[in-house]
DNA sequence: GCGAATTTTGGTACCGGTTCCATTTTTATA
DNA sequence: TATAAAAATGGAACCGGTACCAAAATTCGC
């Protein structure tokens, strides 16, 4: 481990080589120039040029109690889903001075305790999370430090936090709807275990309920794959395509990944899409406009959710404190080829 | 603003608890164990586990001249490539007990800087670049300050520095050589503008030379389009459509996004692919495998690249001084249903 | 031109850790 | 049991900023 010589200038070396003392550099880098002569603020901006100084994020937050920093531990950094919304949270964050930094739990609670850890040793002003649901105790823990949190997505119980994410029952009796009008016999919804995951949950008993509401039979076509093992997925498939055969029927996915491995499976199976069975899903992959010349999809606006999650935290990190809130939105239906209607 | 009262646990804190001094906690926190009786570092650690207590990473950075703070600054995070670098990096970094803070660029400069200035002043002990290609006075600025730096894919002229990528000579020559084989009449090369990015130009250049160490008539065929503009993508497009009808062609494309808007575009002029034109395309999207019954793929080992990213910034930061090296991977050619055989 | 009010400036403590060094306690040896 | 060596411990300075308060310099009113 060899000695790295630090070369890295410091508020005192402004001070010295602008010929003034470090209180009024700092008067300087907190803009209050009105408690500086023109003079000492010239000097001082030609020292901070002529040196390039930065002053120290770590250093000044020692004092200040402030990292600037905001944390947001997401459940899958490969989904389409999760990159939009950070698109949405990091303009707002740097926006506001304000720095991401950004971890991908990869849905393991495990992981995710770590990275609570992690970000709680930093000291983070804020955290936006995309949670597996298994470390409740930590979620409680940092709330007790006041650190503010927005839940993404995914609630969890017993909580007071601020919630933004899709109004999951509106998208989806939406779709529900729209396909029991489309005349489809069999609706089957094929999404990841519910587990902690509240989406997933709302999903799938709002279809239930929606598909109640009409009288239709297949409130009971609901499938839980293991998105890990082909093999699941496969034999799910099956079990519904035997269960339906000869009937006008559909596939409902909770995401893209569950979409994704379906088609997988489907093309292997040299079935075609939509004449054996019709596709629609959640979420809206770039790659959904050029299958089966595009998929019909669920779209949710994840920039804009994004967005809304980073406003939200920087009011708190602001000083507010109204009652915990939850930011529903609505979800887009784009019809495209995967869904045609069946004539009776 | 609210003044929001602080209710974090720091290692005087500790000390009190313990009934020792905050030197002891210091030492414990080290895991000097050998300077501590039993007895102390049991009071020490049970304190600990009581007051749920952290130590504050900046604190810690300030006297120690640390961040455990590596940046990696992508070009796109939207790019599946970018991710599974991405993932790579991040397995590793935490292993090492560093933290990455991400920041995306979005391809562009000013993005680009705004982001170098925030990560040197979080004084950052390391940075990984996918770089725009336009900051090179920052990129210096930050040697200088002697903060290692790992180039991610795209070089920059006349700085010494580390560089991970691929192989693009080997990479885009085993490409053309394939198509050569099959047969092909006109092979076409679209890519985003090269201007600053030198793994565009590599993969140009080398699909030139490599055409031309043929003989084959093709190397001209060499499209820059701006993914942006859908219209400017099409033009170019037909021209080369219109300039070799009739012969058998196929179209190389330099990266899966100039993919996905070229097959956006093919589907709406109804052409199908493989009969009227065959495709296929740098790096291995999920969705290639389901497109075309699969599309050929040029395949990187993205996240064997980004671990060797980490690790390489990890042995500079560990005060390896060893000459400036380049580490470049080798590419797979996935062989699939978009590149059939040309009988004569 | 002088005292008071105002503006400008710098000294110093502090934030939460680490590190050096001196002091105290324990252990080993005679 | 006395003494030296080794182990354990704590006090204080320091890292690079900010903030409070007192001191110095300037401006103002008469």
């Amino acid at each position: 481990m060899v000695k790295r010589e630090n070369s890295k200038v410091t508020i005192y070396d402004v001070a010295r080589e602008a010929g003034v003392s470090k209180t009024s550099v700092s008067r300087y880098l907190g803009g209050r120039y009105d408690e500086l002569s023109d003079k000492t603020r010239k000097k001082i901006e030609l020292a901070i040029n002529k040196m390039e100084y930065r002053p120290s994020t770590m250093a000044r937050g020692l004092k200040s109690n402030k990292s600037y920093l905001i944390g947001i531990i997401v459940a899958d950094i490969n989904n389409p889903y999760t990159t939009a919304i950070l698109r949405g949270a990091e303009d707002i964050c740097s926006q506001n001075g304000y720095n991401l930094m950004i971890c991908n739990s990869d849905n393991n609670p495990v992981k995710e305790r770590g990275y609570f850890e992690m970000l709680l040793s930093h000291r983070i002003d804020g955290l936006i999370i995309h949670t597996t649901g298994g470390n409740h105790d930590m979620l409680k823990q940092m709330q007790d430090q006041k650190t503010p949190i927005i839940l993404l997505d995914r609630k969890v119980p017993d909580l007071e936090i601020d919630t933004v994410g899709l109004d999951n029952f509106q998208a989806t009796s939406q779709a529900v709807n729209y396909l029991v009008n489309q005349n489809y016999e069999r609706i089957a919804f094929f999404s990841e275990p519910a587990s902690k995951v509240s989406t997933r949950y709302e999903r799938r008993l709002s279809f239930q309920q929606t598909l109640l509401s009409h009288g239709h039979p297949s409130s009971k076509d609901v499938y839980e794959v293991n998105v890990d093992d082909l093999n699941d997925v496969d034999s799910k498939l099956q079990h519904f395509l035997d269960d339906s055969e000869g009937k006008a029927r559909v596939i409902l996915t909770a995401n893209s990944v569950v979409l994704l491995k379906l088609i997988l499976l489907l093309q292997e199976k040299k079935l075609s899409v939509p004449k054996d069975l019709a596709m629609i899903g959640f979420d809206n992959p770039e790659w959904s406009t050029i299958v089966y010349s595009g998929i019909t999809t669920i779209e949710q606006p994840t920039y804009q959710i994004g967005v809304a999650a980073m406003e939200m935290i920087l009011r708190r990190i602001d000083g507010n404190e109204s009652p915990a809130q939850t930011m529903a939105y609505q979800a887009k239906l784009n019809i495209r080829q995967t869904t045609p209607y069946i004539q009776k």
